[in-house]
DNA sequence: AAAAATATGTCAACATGGCTGACATAAATT
DNA sequence: AATTTATGTCAGCCATGTTGACATATTTTT
């Protein structure tokens, strides 16, 4: 960490005085320039990369049934986490109950999604998916698994949970503990 | 992937029956149920929750600004390819050049970026960062090196390694020649 | 039993950032 | 001279996020 905020106090420096006639061109330096930040950097490109073609098959399949990807996110916990309530996957989603109502209105209109009044706790509207709700959520993941698959295929085991690792560290320390639980769910 | 598709008709087969009324609770199971099929699910979930993160702080800076995710990647692009056209940036961003057209203006406005007339070809208008750009930029990308350069020491040059084979793995392999192209750019 | 807290839903208004379609201009290419 | 290309722009639509206020049923606390 010093290291980056020195180089970034560097560039800086280098910047500032060509203020607001400076020359362009090749001039203009990302902080720290040295072969660790250029792999940085790398990273950071990987997971906009990667992320984007990760959610362009499952866009075009939602296109056909006018959804989008808010209700793929959706129907992917719901299927993870049958009888799961509004406030956890608001939890999980980190979206105001208000955005959630919408998309989740359109799911249970469209029979993919239905409510059941909580057993013990009757304020609770537990979800679970529908047949089509199921159905949906295989359409969506089949891509997406095929793809997961060959990507992690290619790089061997130790590859594999190394990357696993890499993802998880990624995550807000704060929140890893909620995601371990969430990812290592019953099949 | 043929296993996959077995996996996949044999859980429609268990899933349909039930219909309407079906008992939702365990009974609804995801495509496959297998222990690879567990692993895909898994990689998913940890790529939806490694980006969410991943953008949440930038996001947040983003906001003193009164700049949205759009106006980082625009930014973040420019930065790392000065003098690009605006054309080469459509491709990178896969949006249309009307939804570009409004966030470049705003950046453009608020001296972010400036614009040169292409030399050999003077209908370009080659994207610059301004030295407030290369700031914004700067500012943007530190949290997320630091979230990178954290998770990815944590594995080890090895596993660093098979993650970015991994994420470029993940993208489609059509485009996987243009994004090593860019992400392997002078510092 | 009454009061407070909780889980959920809903109405209304607004912002961002995608999209399509149509059209305009200047410069390069044919 | 005609066409293509790079870019810009106007207008309108849609999806999905936001805030704020308020309603209802149910559970928990006092």
């Amino acid at each position: 960490m010093s290291d980056i905020k020195t180089i970034g106090k560097a560039r800086s420096a280098a910047i500032e005085p060509g203020k607001g006639t400076r020359t362009p061109a090749p001039a203009v330096r990302p902080a720290g320039s040295g072969e660790a930040d250029r792999r940085l950097i790398e990273a950071i490109e990987l997971l906009f990369f990667g992320y984007r073609d990760f959610v362009s098959e499952p866009d075009t399949i939602l296109g056909a049934y006018e959804f989008g990807r808010a209700h793929h996110r959706v129907v992917h916990f719901v299927g993870r986490n049958p009888g799961m309530t509004v406030a956890e996957l608001l939890d999980i989603l980190r979206i105001t109950k208000q955005s959630l109502a919408r998309v989740l209105r359109q799911l249970i209109e469209r029979g993919f999604i239905e409510q059941k009044t909580g057993e013990t706790d009757r304020r609770q509207r537990r979800l679970y998916l529908t047949g089509a709700g199921a159905e949906l959520w295989d359409r969506l993941a089949v891509p997406q698994k095929e793809r997961v698959r060959k990507a992690l295929a290619a790089a061997g085991p130790h590859g594999e949970a190394a990357w696993r690792d890499i993802m998880l560290a990624l995550i807000d320390e704060e929140h890893r503990p909620d995601v371990e639980q969430i990812i290592n769910r019953e099949p």
